[in-house]
DNA sequence: TGTACATCAGTGAACGCGCGTTCACTGATGTAC
DNA sequence: TGTACATCAGTGAACGCGCGTTCACTGATGTAC
């Protein structure tokens, strides 16, 4: 049973209001979201996912996105904001989906599987990115324009990686580390994997297969953690 | 003299054509350009710059801009194709100023004055990002969206920069260099350091200054490359 | 020095496209009794 | 089981804004003689 359906079967409040909780369970024109408007919400996420892969963020259009799912422009918008809300919607899916990432950081990088373990976060990163590149690529750009929902998104995202690496360098008892300032260090190093992830295909063109930009910027992020 | 100048007194060719080598001092509509056109044009570029950081590349409009200049859209069309098409022309004046910084990677890295020389080449690139902060994010941004126009005038400025390292890193004696893929690995020191230079700012918030954030960069690119 | 001519420079006003968005409506589904 | 009612869901068609772009034109400047 969807929050949806639940929803839809709870007796109103006295005033006619609704459990503020569940207010992302009312579409925008204010009536409940019922299974089957939850199941055309996702269809027209779904659609959205597939054009922005096709056509980008500028040439996204809420018509076209009405027409692919097979209703009115009038239905996207008791759902969605207009087509940046929707994309916004799929960037906060996609989001989640970095935690488990962050367990590689739990292992001791000093330790005999430290290489590898910080391989295998990369390694799953790009991964990670080779299957939403479109949604992603779209929310950075968002976000790098200074669209602050996006950003929020992102950072909300990336945390897990970056608070990693932050607490990383601030224990690290080497010598080098002192010099680093730890949250600056993390947010270069994680600039570094997301420009990575995002063109390590652009760089076969000069040479450098996937596994070379793995290993690469593994390397380069497990030895500046260590130091 | 400007060329415009220098084409506007030189007589026309037997069969009325222009020098090709010229072809770039002639308007869109076919006229060749005068000194009093070349002075419009390079107001037209200025307006551009100034709205351009006020409101970003996706409200940039020619009426705004033509506005701004003190002539009608209808001039702009003499000079440039459309708005993109004079952020261009920006991001290629802007982008020759990457050149001295080249230097600082002919000195020997590994040597005395190699770290600081380091440092130098990374604070002038973020004092680079400083002054023309909004025409570089704009490229980027078009050269990130896939526009090949903006990708080549990106990686023509980024060159002294990306190949330097690369260099420096095939050239390392250094056992821990034999992992890394220069090329791989100088794409993305360069990734970080220029997303470094574009958001030093924001890491202020979290306690990072200017000075740490160029340190801290300059660091993980010393080390990376001399390793 | 003056005049005719060629060429460079700039423009006002309007056309027209393309898209976002909404209105007033019909249809579908669930529930109470 | 049937019927009335409330509520959820979806829509066709159109309005209208905002902007890119162009046309046919006037004005400015330089040059030949």
């Amino acid at each position: 049973m969807t929050p949806g359906e639940l929803l839809h079967r709870m007796p109103p409040t006295q005033d006619g209001a609704r459990d503020p909780l569940k207010v992302q369970d009312l579409a925008l024109d204010g009536r409940a979201i019922g299974e089957r408007g939850s199941r055309t919400r996702s269809r027209i996420l779904t659609s959205t996912a597939t054009i922005l892969e096709a056509v980008g963020i500028n040439d996204l259009r809420v018509v076209d996105i009405a027409r692919s799912v097979g209703c009115s422009p009038a239905t996207f918008y008791q759902y969605f904001r207009d087509s940046s809300d929707a994309v916004l919607a799929l960037a906060e899916q996609v989001g989640e989906e970095t935690i488990p990432l962050g367990a590689e950081m739990r292992i001791d990088w000093r330790g005999p599987d430290g290489a590898a373990a910080a391989r295998r976060m990369v390694d799953g990163f790009v991964r990670y990115w080779d299957a939403h590149r479109a949604v992603l690529r779209t929310r950075n750009l968002a976000a790098q324009e200074g669209d602050q929902r996006f950003r929020e998104v992102r950072n909300r995202a990336l945390r897990p990686l970056t608070e990693g690496l932050a607490l990383m360098i601030s224990e690290s008892p080497g010598e080098g580390s002192k010099e680093l300032t730890p949250y600056a260090a993390a947010a270069a190093l994680v600039a570094m994997l997301e420009r990575m992830a995002e063109f390590h295909s652009d760089l076969e063109g000069y040479g450098a297969s996937r596994d070379d930009v793995v290993t690469t910027t593994a390397l380069i992020i497990h030895s500046t953690v260590t130091r």
